[in-house]
DNA sequence: CCCTGAAAGTTGTTGCGTCAATTAATTGCC
DNA sequence: GGCAATTAATTGACGCAACAACTTTCAGGG
């Protein structure tokens, strides 16, 4: 069980409480799969996995930030760790010598293939195999919602745009 | 837009990086409401509201842990700190010398009562405002089963005792 | 040109979370 | 009743993330 909510409804209350609850446990636990098996944290995998179908297997920091819904500060930090780790090359961009590209190393390529069984089996044994296709196409539109409200670039309009 | 997931088809993707999505983006919008309003994080709220609503507004570590999905070494290290902040007080059980009880202080009592409104305002906002009745109690029903496949106490149990 | 402002990353600090090890108290049992 | 095993909680060390400050590079006027 998890704790009460003032000033809600039961059903609001269920709703609220079941989804934070996953919240809180879903992430720490394909943290925990992924350290386990493959050494590296879902962030990390998400990043890698990314660039590995980025095309050319490409990405500046700045693309792969939006994707991972991260910041640059956080990215940079992780990408040195890579890089020190062997798993990924930086290199300046050509045309913009702001950007930063990221390519896979050979042994990140290695690395991550060897990991992405396992964390979809994760997924699949965790999420996907324990819903119905209904409850699929649901918890695909609920939180298609959830996420445009709560995407930073939307950040600012509080009433309006809710479109 | 969110990184692409190999072998998957795409409902099920759609479904999976929505609720990943949602899972990384929610927690860090409480945190910064909180942090910004009431100078705590989402954590401290709910451990303090479960506090507030426990029986003679008293719990044990353990019980603490158990409703926020928490290890009693997390819940033991913030709670160290809202001590020192004077939120809260620790004594230990009259009937087990074992169990730190924790109760609020006067000041901590006040603090979660006046942060309590602007979080259910920001809970209403990104989450229960934005979503119909019909989506409440679809998101309820597919939290329990997540909830229940991701629980601690569950661990262990693969194929067997799903219910 | 040059200079202001914006964009792309990096870096340092500080705080929180996790893990492993440890202490202390209680239960069970022979 | 005394010893092993379990339960409750704390502590310290280490890693990761958030925030702010900073560097570098580009775009656009004047």
């Amino acid at each position: 069980m998890t704790f009460p909510v003032p000033r809600m409804s039961p059903s609001e209350a269920e709703a609220w409480t079941g989804l934070i609850r996953v919240c809180m446990l879903l992430p720490a636990e394909l943290d925990s799969q992924l350290q386990r098996d493959s050494s590296m944290t879902h962030f990390e995998f998400a990043a890698l996995t990314f660039v590995r179908w980025a095309p050319e297997s490409r990405a500046s920091m700045t693309a792969i930030a939006e994707a991972t819904n991260s910041t640059l500060s956080r990215l940079s930090h992780v990408c040195t760790r890579l890089q020190k780790r062997g798993l990924v090359e930086k290199s300046a961009s050509a045309s913009d010598a702001r950007v930063t590209e990221v390519t896979l190393t050979s042994a990140g390529r290695r690395e991550l293939v060897r990991a992405t069984p396992g964390h979809i089996g994760t997924v699949r044994r965790l999420v996907i195999d324990v819903l119905s296709d209904e409850d699929l196409a649901d918890l695909a539109r609920i939180t298609r919602v959830l996420g445009k409200r709560l995407d930073p670039s939307c950040r600012g309009d509080e009433e309006t745009a809710v479109d």
